[in-house]
DNA sequence: AGCCAGGGTCTGC
DNA sequence: GCAGACCATGGC
């Protein structure tokens, strides 16, 4: 983790001196469904079948009730900390578009969520706004996720979700997607190994295998590998991407960056959503 | 009120 | 291959 310390204190461990990391910039740059802001600089959400409440001060960072092992085991993999920001903000200071996005917001990661949460979150995402998909997937993990803290569900499995009916997902209000979400969960409750393939897959085997899925075309099929798999050379093009392409790279994305162009389209995507002017947050 | 949302499918050339 | 209608729903 260069140079991080971390050490346990009570319940809670603090990380210190953690750079190119900023809670608010990672969670609330459209990667992500499940955090709230609960005050500022403080972030509370569920993940691996985890509650967590985490707070930043500068460059430490704050995890409540949890312990070494769990930071091992979930957060720091979670967070993308073991990974070298620097090194990599460095390579892509040479480029003068990606300096600028850096500079707004340096403080991004790229979360390595749940593969299958991540699938069903952007299978969600897809002409369907941030608010609402947030509420849709805070229902469904309402209506079927294990209750594993007081009001606090995990996501639920594709095993339960695979023996729903449309008519019982309802209540998630998903519309056209619950159909998609169904053909997921039966692919991966049929096929034990169907999340696990994309790993052992190069880029564009990975992307056609999860194209199988009804409703994953090659943008969401690039977002469940760009922040479900760690697979930082996945390019999610959403509509904010296509125009900033054509804007700023007419001749292509550089070809030396490519193996990290996920990540460079996360700083961008988020540079252009809040330096655009018809932004409407 | 009406537009549009981090797209994908289906149909018709 | 590629353009265009259509998809459910609700935030703004």
């Amino acid at each position: 983790m260069n140079d991080v310390k971390m050490k346990e204190k009570g319940h809670d461990v603090i990380l210190s001196d953690v750079r190119c990391f900023d809670l608010e910039q990672t969670l609330d740059c459209g990667q992500s469904f499940r955090w709230h802001k609960v005050d500022e600089n403080q972030f509370s959400g569920v993940a691996y079948h985890k509650f967590l409440t985490v707070s930043q001060t500068d460059t430490t960072i704050c995890f409540h009730n949890t312990s070494l092992e769990e930071m091992e085991q979930i957060w720091i993999p979670y967070f993308d900390l073991d990974r070298n920001y620097q090194s990599l903000q460095k390579k892509f200071a040479k480029d003068s578009v990606l300096k600028q996005a850096i500079q707004f917001a340096p403080g991004i990661r790229v979360l390595r969520q749940e593969p299958w949460e991540t699938t069903v979150s952007f299978i969600f995402s897809q002409n369907n706004n941030i608010a609402r998909n947030k509420g849709m997937i805070q229902r469904l993990c309402e209506s079927f996720g294990e209750e594993i803290s007081p009001s606090q569900f995990a996501f639920p499995s594709p095993q339960l979700l695979s023996h729903q009916t449309l008519e019982e997902l309802a209540p998630v209000r998903a519309g056209f997607r619950g159909k998609y979400l169904l053909d997921a969960a039966q692919k991966a409750t049929a096929d034990t190994s169907f999340l696990t393939k994309p790993y052992s897959l190069p880029l564009e085997e990975a992307r056609n295998w999860l194209m199988q899925i009804k409703g994953v075309g090659p943008k969401v099929a690039d977002c469940i590998l760009l922040y479900g798999f760690g697979q930082l050379e996945a390019f999610p093009r959403d509509v904010w991407i296509i125009r900033a392409m054509e804007t700023f790279y007419p001749q292509g994305f550089p070809e030396n960056l490519k193996p990290w162009a996920g990540l460079a389209q996360q700083y961008l995507f988020h540079y252009i959503r809040h330096n655009t002017p018809t932004e409407k947050n």
